[in-house]
This record gives C-alpha cells, sequence and structure tokens, in this order.
DNA sequence: AATGAATGAGGCTTCATTCAT
DNA sequence: TATGAATGAAGCCTCATTCAT
C-alpha cells in the first residue's frame, strides 16, 4: 500500500540480502526470502531488480562500502607501523563483531570469483589500494618505496582473511580473540624486519 | 556402456565433484553436473551413493587426506624452523599446484561449518595435529613449549589460507609464486622472534 | 492465462484429486496426474498446497465432509429402525451415485491407516458419532441402551462398506441396486431381533 | 550361486511379494524390496518375470487361492444356515489372524479392479462361486432356491468385506473379536428370516 | 507502484527395467 | 543361471522469473 519510491525499496533490499546472506549462505538466500525480510513479495523484488544476480551485485558493492569503511576509520596514527597494526587490528574486530558479516563476506567473495572474476579482483585491489593510501598517509615523510607498501597491504589482507576463515570455522570467541594479538605479533616481528632496516 | 567397478566410479565422480566445486560453488555443484563431469547420467551417481550428502563426505574426506599427504611428506628436516617454513612452503605449494583444489577445498570447509559444525572443526583439527606432530619431531631435544607448537601452527595455517584467498581471487600464479616468499619471510620474521629467544 | 483466486484452484485440485485417486488409486495418484486432470501444471499445484500430503489431508475432508453430510441430511423419521434404515440407504445411495467418490473413500481409508493410524480411526469415529446423534434424536424416548446404538450404527457401517466393495469391484449398477434392498432387507432382520424385543 | 529350478524361485518371489504387500503396501513394494526379501537381486526377479506386473498377478492368484481355502475348509455341517455362520465366520477368523494379510487383500482388490477389471471380477466370482457349492451342499435335499444361494453368498460376503474395513481401519483385536459375533448376529436373523420361511 | 497467480527449468531421489559379463 | 552395472522416466518439490490486474 505505501508507496515508496524505487531507490528506497532497493536499498531495502539489499539489507535484506545481507542479513538473509549471513543467516542463509549465498545458496539460502532466495528471492522469496529476501523479499520476505524486505516486508515486500517476490514480484515487487523484479520491479526494482532485473535479476536476482543484479541484486546480489549490489549487495556485494554494500559489503565492499562496509569493508571500505573500516579501513577508512583508521586514521593514521603516530607512524607506518603503527597504523599498519590498527589497520589489521580494525579489520579483524569487525569480523570479530559478526560471524554472520565474515561468513556473508567469504560467501560473496567467492561467488564474484567464480561470476565475474574481474569484480572480485576489482574489490580486492580498491581494498589495497585504500590501506595503501591510508599507510601513505602514515609513512609522512619517510622514505618508503611503493613495493614495501604493497607487500604491507598483501600482508595485512592475507593475515587477515586467514584470521577470519579460522574463526568462522571454529566459531569461538574466546579463542579468536587471542588469535588476534598472535596474529597482530606476527604482524610486528614482520614489520620490525621489513621496514625498520629501510627506515633506520 | 564400459562395465567400470563402484570403486573406481566413485573415485570418478569424487574427482568431478572437486572440479564441479571449484567452478561452480557448492550451490552449483548439482547432480546433474557432477554426473556429466563424470561422463555418467544422475542415476549412475546414485547407484554408487546413496545421496549427494554421502557423495560431498567422500570428497569432504578426499580433501582432507590431500592435505594431510602434504603435511606428512614434509619430513622434519634440520630444525624446528625449517621444518616450520617447509610446511607452510608445502602447503601453498599445493594450492598454488591446482586452483580447483584450492577453491573446492575452501567452499567445503564453508560447507562443512553450514552443514556439520563439527567436521569442519575436525578437519583443522586433525589438519592442526599433524603439523604439531611433525613440527614436535622437528624440535627434537630443544625445549619448546607445546603453546609454542600450537600458535607456530595456527600462524602456518592462518597465512596459507591467507594466501589461498588471494590467489584464489588473482589466479595469478606468477604474483602468488611471488607472494609466496613473501609470506614464507613473515613466518620467517615471527619464528625468529618467537622461537629464537626461547632456545637461545 | 485465467486468473483463478487459489481458494477455488484448491477445490478444482480437490476433485481432480478424487478422480484421480479413483482410477489410479492413492499410489498412482502422482501430482503430475492430478495437475494435468485440474487442468493445471504442477508448480500451480505446489502454490496451492505446500506439498502433496497437504492436498490429501483437504481431499480426506473433503470425502469426510461429504459422508457426514448425507448422514445428516437423512432427518430423523418415524423411529429407530424406520430412521436406520434411511440412513444405511443414504449412504449406499451416495456411493452408488459416483463410483469414483466411492473408490477415491476407500483408497483414502487405507491411505489414512497407513499415514496417520488416527486420522483414519478420527474420521471413522466421526461418522459413526453423527450416526449415533441421529439414530438417538430417533429413538425418542424410547429406552434404547447406548450399546444398541453403538451395535446399530456399527452395522450400518459394516453394511455400507461391503456394499461399496461388491459395487466397486463389479461396477454392475442395476446389480448394486438391486443388492441395495438386500442389504437393506438384513438390516431389517437384525433390527426386528435386535431393537423390537427392547422396546417391545 | 545355488542354481535354483525358475519353477521354485518364482514361488519365492510370491512368498516375498505377499510379505512385502502387508508390510509395506502396495505401493511400498518395489521390485528392490522383493528381491531382497527373496533373497535374489533385481535382476533376477526380472528373470523370472518379464515384468512386475507379472509377479503381481501370481502374486493375486495365490491369494485368491489361499481366500478358497478357507471357505473348502469349512466343511458343510448341520445344515444350511449353520454352514453359512461357520462360512463367515471362517473368513473372519482368517481376517483376524493377520492384520498384514487382510491388508494385503484389499490392497489386491483394489489393484485388481484398476489393473485388469475383469480379474477382480473373476477372483470374486470364483469365490461366490466356491460358496455356493459348499452351501448347496450343506442344503441337502432342502428345496432352496438358486437366487436363495446367491442371496446368502453375497450377504456373506458383505458382511465379511465390512467387518475387515472397521478391523483394518480400528486394528483393535478385541474389539473386532466381539464385532465377529455381531455380524454373526446379523447374518443370523437375516437366515431365519430369508430361508427359514421357504423351508418351513 | 504493487501484487496475487502462473510457469518452465531444474533440484534430489527412486523406480522398473535392461545390458554385459 | 546369476548378478553387478547402467539408464530413462518419473517421483515430489523449489527456484527465479513473468503475466495480468
Amino acid at each position: 500500500m505505501p508507496r515508496i519510491p524505487v531507490a528506497q525499496r532497493r536499498s531495502d533490499f539489499i539489507e535484506a540480502a545481507v542479513e538473509v546472506i549471513a543467516s542463509h549462505g549465498i545458496d539460502g538466500a532466495t528471492t522469496r526470502r529476501i523479499a520476505e525480510q524486505a516486508k515486500a513479495n517476490v514480484a515487487m523484488l523484479h520491479y526494482c531488480y532485473d535479476s536476482k544476480e543484479d541484486l546480489f551485485a549490489d549487495v556485494f558493492e554494500f559489503v565492499a562500502a562496509s569493508y571500505r569503511g573500516v579501513v577508512e576509520d583508521t586514521a593514521p596514527h603516530a607512524g607506518l607501523t603503527d597504523t599498519a597494526r590498527r589497520l589489521l587490528r580494525g579489520v579483524m574486530e569487525r569480523y570479530l563483531e559478526s560471524a554472520s558479516f565474515t561468513a556473508a563476506t567469504l560467501e560473496l567473495i567467492s561467488w564474484a570469483r567464480r561470476q565475474h572474476g574481474d569484480r572480485g579482483i576489482a574489490v580486492y585491489d580498491q581494498a589495497l589500494d585504500t590501506m595503501r593510501t591510508v599507510l601513505r598517509g602514515a609513512a609522512g615523510d619517510d622514505p618508503v618505496s611503493p613495493e614495501a607498501l604493497d607487500e604491507i597491504a598483501y600482508v595485512i589482507a592475507t593475515l587477515a582473511d586467514g584470521f577470519a576463515l579460522s574463526w568462522l570455522t571454529y566459531g569461538d570467541r574466546a579463542a579468536a580473540t587471542a588469535q588476534m594479538d598472535i596474529v597482530v605479533a606476527v604482524l610486528d616481528s614482520w614489520l620490525a624486519a621489513r621496514v625498520a632496516p629501510a627506515t633506520a
């Protein structure tokens, strides 16, 4: 009954889809369930989106933006190593915050790779780019080579992803919290060896 | 026409399933597609396996065994750190060997978590356990605490998983090969800080 | 093309199911055949009913209601014996009216017994109960024991069922019509011996 | 391994089928189950019988013969009415003996009607014929019209069938045992009115 | 803008049956 | 005679999508 503009409807569907993907997985995220969650009917969903895939593309972008948000919120602190540490910790904390979000993210990455290899790459690139920018800002006048920044971003992403997989599999928040410290320690050790000499 | 014993047919289906899971995801791994890939028909699949889930259980075991194989093949070399490095490299090389295997593995972990939380954990535990055993053998008479071994195994797994995700997303073998070295360097740095002092 | 509300579609399916059950048996009453008979497709059937069993439950209720209708339409006449006779004749006439209905009824009783023992009993009980009520009303002030009413209801049901089986097997309406008189005569003889002495 | 002649195998299958039909219903009587019960495999079944329907035809004949046996075992006693009573009671006792047999019988009757109307009729006719013969023998020199014998046989069959349905539905052996007496009483009353005057 | 009704394709599974040995 | 292997048809059900109002 309430006449809601299409734009609004779309974001409703996106949010609904995130919820459903998180709780039911990519395969369980059917149009029916998404529409239900969005308090609409299936026909309405197809009035707003030509196909389920189109909706998922938007969902993907939404999740990517959320990820970017976490990175950007990490204002450049102290120096390069400290910022890197905060970045990694920020992402892991976001994962720890919601297992559903973590699951949904991994599912979507997998989905993007299968459907459109490019899209997955684009998001990964984007995320790494954002990280690099933040890191560069933190480096300030320190002479850090672009290659070093690339590597740091890559290592942060790798550690965060690995952490996410384990946390998802075990679902043990206490253990994961302890593991966060280990992962950060790993990064620290490497940074000390990789960056310190360069800046010395 | 060719009358093939079920035992072999089963492994045909397992291999086919790995391929299909890798390319279409767990949800897209339908009986139809798997049968087609195995050059059989759907009824044949159900002649060999009572249900799709039964087949997937075997696929799961296949992947787990393969993973175990890699770890066990890493005979204890030199000392603890060297063995750890070889373990990590061995797993990553296995991933690099076959993108399908990598993708299927990740999908199956996700699937196992959703379907049978315990099973996913069991495989992870098993893998970590095997690693710990190998590492302990490598440690020899060095006084390494069990906690340290736990951490080392966890870090190896985390780094390997993170590496896998990136390699899968980009699908760029050359880049991944280069990244292997970075990941190994990360492990080395951390090991130097974590283990060396203790043994010193 | 013609957009028919689900409510009506449902009764279409019910009628179709009765026909198909009668001609193909419970096992032969597949969703395909029922949908075809109802001039719809299988998906439509599942749009109206969540499952085949749900549809069958409605078919069951339909048959039970029809049976109840016949009994209730037999307004209490004259006295007990006359009413009993009219009840029996009413049920047999309903059977004679439609062989499909008769066959479907018998199949459904069998099905209900296998699937939900209680449901089969419930309908039988319900039918007998309705009969008893009508009979009691007809008895008026006559001192008829509840046991006697139970027996009368049982005998009516037994005779009607036996009649139905024969009529179904032969499918000879003329013969069945003649047999109706025999069956009624059987009831009359027994009633005379069972009830008359008590009321005398 | 053991080389069993086809004839023997066939009767094995028939007996197995009876068991399976009794315990699983007509729909549940699959070739697999029947073969398993007969300790053979499905291919063997089709070596002995061209089709499942062929086997069922033999099963049908087997059950019919069993029914005939009951009737024939009722040696003519005393007079017509006594024999009729014993016939009815004999059949009911056979039903009471095994609910499975009762169920299988009714299922097969239904099946025969649907598949080959003629076959159902033939068996019914045969059963009635056997009854008539026995009754005629019991009547001895009494001047009982053929029409009367027909009617008596029909009433016995009708009462027995009606009894069977109720017994199957409720599955209450105690109640059914009590109902047997009622049913016999019904027959007695009617016989007294139908035959006695004629013989008087 | 909104929504019940409709549908073809495909999901997994079981069936009766046949083939090849 | 005997039996593992193979298969097409059909079982029920759910899906994404479209049509008609």
